[in-house]
DNA sequence: GCAAAAACTGACCGAATGGTCAGGATGGTG
DNA sequence: CACCATCCTGACCATTCGGTCAGTTTTTGC
């Protein structure tokens, strides 16, 4: 495998895998060496310590989900084709930052430790409520809940419920569906 | 507060409430023994070690988990009415062992270093894999993975996503309501 | 009331892990 | 070549945490 990537990005690359597959608390600075072909000492050269390491190998999904969130504020979503974009772009922004989604989603209890995790479930929060304003009702909340965690849920871990592992493209289309069914319509009889 | 249970079964639910409020990584034996107003070597008295503590404390999810799974095996979910039973159950499940869930779920990763994790976690698949097998379209299994783990996250983890904390009988109406909308309404019974 | 069993404790130990440090390679530049 | 900055490493340190143990207190059965 030809490496035009720098150590430096290398080592995040893998260190947000790890943190991916095995959760952050299971994951050793001498783990991401090993799996990065390098030293222990060499990690915390290029990153401060632990939680610095977290917070940069984060730092790109970060930045997509706070504009995400921003822009979503703008645009107010009662219009449908605000929504139906609004779910376009999550259902993209999950698939593109799969593994940095799986880490924020799979470690509620760290976001105090973590600047960078704090930040992301603020984000998700501030999401949440943003969206699940439009629909009054303690039930159209709930659906919101429900499809939104579980979307981001099924996705990440795949593992877990038996959610077969499709290609991205795949997976594309099938959660903007569905999402769209659960989210847009009141009813899943109207639309397609 | 008076108590008429016994040491032994105080230390389990603090020590279950403690790994589903902070996570069973971020949660030291001292941690339960300070919050159960014990000692450590006390609460590994009666526990061989952590381990253990978290097979047993898990203990009485896993035994109703089996049981559901059991009988939803049996009962064939072709019908309609039995998947209603089965949509009753599985929320009465969650509701009822909201915390144990919360420790199973958010630990995907220990299920190779706990017995009962890994139990649950193969109870879950099972459960999955077994009902999403009546819809044999890629998009009605991704439905089915997106409403189940969306309830089941959305429930145990309200405060990620901002779902407000609804009391248990509005809660299980609720979910019944939205799972069914999502799972009985949209797609035609048997055949397909 | 007493002896045995059960419950409980503080002190201690070993392993794992995050983090430091002094110094060694490496590569570019004058 | 000499100098210097960047990159990298092994050895080491401090702390945390799971787990053990010898011994003390409490409960139980007779």
């Amino acid at each position: 495998m030809l490496e035009d990537v720098s150590h430096h990005d290398h080592i995040l690359q893998v260190a947000l895998e790890r943190f991916a597959h095995q959760g952050i608390a299971q994951t050793t600075i001498q783990d991401v060496a090993d799996h990065a072909g390098s030293s222990k000492a060499n990690v915390l050269y290029h990153f401060r310590n632990k939680n610095h390491l977290v917070d940069v190998a984060l730092e790109p999904a970060l930045g997509a989900l706070g504009r995400l969130v921003e822009r979503a504020n703008d645009s107010e979503l009662e219009a449908a084709d605000a929504r139906e974009w609004f779910i376009t772009s999550f259902v993209d922004f999950l698939i593109t930052h799969r593994l940095a989604t799986h880490v924020i989603v799979a470690h509620p209890y760290l976001a105090e430790q973590s600047e960078s995790l704090g930040r992301a479930h603020q984000l998700m929060t501030e999401m949440a409520h943003m969206v699940s304003n439009l629909s009054v009702g303690e039930e159209d909340r709930l659906r919101f809940g429900i499809a939104v965690s579980g979307a981001t849920y099924a996705l990440v871990s795949s593992g877990i419920l038996g959610v077969p592992g499709l290609d991205d493209d795949a997976l594309r289309t099938g959660l903007r569906d569905v999402l769209g069914q659960m989210l847009l319509s009141g009813q899943p009889a109207a639309g397609r």
